[in-house]
DNA sequence: CTGTATCCGCTGAGATACTG
DNA sequence: CAGTATCTCAGCGGATACAG
């Protein structure tokens, strides 16, 4: 956060109702495949297996892990069609969607400041040791 | 992400530096302290230990720790003056107030839709269980 | 096809004690 | 004051196997 006062949070309190569920909110953002998942979905809906054909690194396990917690928080929503075999459909809600235009405005900062960042590392690293 | 294309990431490859890149940046923002010393060091230059106080819940460890982190990334400035007792000044970079603009747009988003979320948690944790 | 269940190694993070 | 060094434990996340 920058502001703190912005947002309501004077004084910082991490009991507070609100500083969680900000807090949560920025570590979903920072999870792993999240962002990526509400990416793609971004595009318009996709089976399971589409998602995984997609993502080949994630593993089926966190796939269905991501998608479970992106439900819970109503980012996506899950439609199941019983068929034989069955058919699961992943789509963006419209809270999901209204996500994306913060996200990708942090996203296009990295992109920007990427090369500064790389050269800040360096310099720290080549500055700060030779760790053995 | 929202659109990938738009940020050069046409067709997802974990392994390409940019995204690598971003990734890192998301994984910065979503790190449990790291906003939160940006957002401080935001109202002004602090000493370590004046950041202690400022978040009791902060190990001495995880304080290091996620300064050091942010001086690697070229967020955070660190400013050793040794008298004694040595005294060790911190503030953010041009850089770093340059990530504040997108980090705050997410907390305000966060702020804005935490109702929507809370209940779409309870919808989804009192639909699908009662887990033992 | 779309999951759930298990096992398991790696890292994150707290508590504590010690140093310049 | 401002760290570093250990120890420890919990949880994330991968691989694999099984189920509806």
């Amino acid at each position: 956060m920058a502001g703190l006062p912005e947002l309501g949070l004077e004084q910082f309190d991490p009991e507070s109702a609100r500083c969680q569920g900000v807090s949560g909110v920025l570590q979903r953002v920072g999870d792993k495949w999240s962002v990526l998942i509400v990416a793609i979905l971004a595009a318009g809906p996709r089976r399971f297996s589409q998602l995984r054909r997609e993502i080949p690194a994630i593993s089926q396990r966190m796939l269905t892990l991501t998608l479970r917690s992106l439900e819970r928080d109503g980012l996506v929503s899950r439609t199941v069609t019983p068929t034989i075999p069955p058919r699961v459909d992943y789509e963006l809600t419209t809270l999901g969607h209204s996500l994306q235009q913060p996200v990708l405005a942090l996203a296009q900062w990295a992109v920007a400041h990427l090369p500064e960042i790389a050269e800040a590392q360096a310099r720290f690293d080549t500055t700060r040791e030779r760790p053995r």
